[in-house]
DNA sequence: TTGTATGCGTTATCAA
DNA sequence: TTGATAACGCATACAA
């Protein structure tokens, strides 16, 4: 019983009727035979056919496949969207690739390749975004495409769903210095990243706001994959640099961060307040309470797939989709004002 | 320059040769002449051709694909595992399907079906457990598989990569234990789940090994997807249910746990005190020091993709693979006796 | 109601 | 060294 796949092949010779009659009979058509069609069904499920859409595609064009090409799926914030996406895409019944990037250029351009190569009816990217050549690839291949979480701003093809990081930004940033915290260590992520870029722009306008000065030394690029937070912050702690808030890039930063900064004895809250960016603990419960900038992922991820999907079902359609989704600020303890008391 | 994909035919046409010389041309065949191959290769690059691998595979066969089931792959512990078999597949030039099937017989069934019909070459899964039969699906296709971090002990024809639970089991508990916490309330995964079973197994030697009573009341199973962790936990401490250690079948209930009694005022370590399982915090610096049991998901994950491709490549061998992976314990912060004090 | 022929893009085989 | 042809498994159009 058990053995080489299944085909259509198989299921009409048994049943001694062509190919043709047992491909429309699975399919349900009108034109067969109640009887034919119960017998062929029947026998399907019983020699276990399972089908080759491989084959159908080909003639189709169609693979209901997308690729989804993140640098990391093993951090958390790509993590969520991954699985929000694939659920958003399986309802329509595509099947998802995954494949990381690492951040990096030429793997990225791998990616997209493969993703090409595999046929996929679609792919959604969050770009590493050393160059927007690689993306062209896509374009000049007719691959519809959607960029998410980041974006190009001189490329007005390129339609993307990001969360409105500047406001997120700025929410972080007037929070903290709401809270009294005038000197504040921004750990950005690389100025390559249009969300690294953008989420600085609104750092700087709150700032501007208060009217205080800017600490350009205070606003340091991290590599996210990397991991090079704790070793950055821990020379900042020795050379004891002077601020007592820390906004971070996104959540697993400020971790990081707040993972130094209590090696060495310091608590948040209390002698530092951090934030992050992501909300990751609205969906993780750690004992940790980290005030952050949530995105709705959720959103996010399925609103790509929509405009994907909609780019796929109308492949002449000359709509392009920038969407920007809210950000909100979510207080936890990690910035409670009164967390010196602790008690 | 934008538009549809370009086939063999478009640059067959282009140049003036056969379809079948500018095939073996870009395959580095031998019997091309070196001026041809390369110019067909620079034509190819610059009609931007991508190569239609679906086709290729319809006659071999052979998609270089495969197909990851699990139940989600936001946690971290799938996320890892997913990254680290990605990376694995990659190398030997696979790309992988990601499916989540939350843990739902119905959806891993689903999921099942969509790979084979997907003709992957294989498939790594993680299975829900609720019945065999859905795997054996995948024997009477003739697609081979490997479960990956759980088990049928019934089932000799399955092969698996798993960790050892029952020793990351006794591990934890022994450790609880030889600290002090005679009485250790087990957050355990659904019976129905190997590892489950084994980490109790696991568990109940180490009590046994004291002569201490096991407490079955202090025995809890939890839904790791549902996240009800918050609310059994909740209910114990209203009953100011007697026990002064938690044992977590996996970080994220370990974390969700301590949560909830931070929430209450409790502190952990000091009050309580916790291990979890899959020591993810070895890969995510959190700013709470959990104890856990590492099971060394990246050489799980590795593993595993290396019994899938041998198993690819080797359709007629007939051995079986029972990895077992070693597991250990490793102190953090959680567990120290020390905690009451808090330095 | 069922069967035959054709094509999807690629590769393998064999002939030229 | 190159080209013609068949085949992979399925779906479509059309013929029977």
């Amino acid at each position: 019983m058990d053995g080489k796949k299944v085909t259509l092949r198989d299921l009409a010779l048994q049943a001694g009727l062509s190919v043709n009659t047992v491909s429309r009979a699975l399919k349900d058509k009108e034109d067969i035979a109640a009887a034919t069609r119960q017998m062929i069904k029947d026998l399907a499920k019983e020699m276990g056919y399972v089908g080759n859409a491989l084959a159908g595609s080909l003639r189709s064009g169609l693979t209901k496949t997308i690729a989804v090409i993140v640098s990391d799926v093993a951090n958390p914030h790509f993590g969520i969207m991954v699985k929000e996406i694939e659920k958003a895409a399986r309802k329509h019944h595509y099947t998802i690739f995954v494949i990381n990037t690492e951040d990096d250029h030429e793997l990225e351009e791998r990616a997209i390749y493969t993703a090409i190569g595999k046929n996929v009816d679609g792919i959604l990217i969050c770009p590493s975004q050393r160059s927007a050549d690689t993306i062209r690839i896509l374009k000049k291949n007719g691959v519809p495409f959607v960029l998410i979480g980041r974006r190009f701003e001189d490329e007005p093809e390129f339609d993307y769903v990001i969360c409105d990081d500047e406001k997120g930004g700025y929410l972080a940033a007037k929070h903290l210095l709401e809270s009294g915290h005038e000197r504040v260590l921004y750990l950005n992520g690389p100025s390559r990243i249009s969300s690294a870029r953008e989420r600085l722009a609104g750092f700087l306008r709150a700032y501007r706001e208060t009217g205080l000065p800017v600490r350009e030394d205070l606003i340091i690029e991290v590599e996210p994959t990397a991991g090079d937070t704790r070793k950055i912050v821990k020379q900042l702690i020795e050379q004891k640099a002077d601020f007592t808030g820390i906004f971070a890039f996104n959540d697993v930063i400020a971790w990081e961060a707040v993972y130094v900064l209590q090696k060495y004895g310091y608590r948040v809250p209390g002698d530092y307040a951090v934030i992050g960016f992501d909300n990751i603990q609205s969906r993780m419960f750690l004992p940790f309470q980290l005030s952050s900038i949530s995105n709705s992922k959720g959103k996010m991820s399925k609103r790509a797939v929509d405009i994907l999907l909609h780019k796929i079902n109308h492949p002449g359609a000359k709509e392009s989709y920038r969407d920007v989704i809210d950000t909100a600020l979510i207080l936890r303890d990690s910035t409670k004002p009164s967390g010196r008391g602790d008690g």
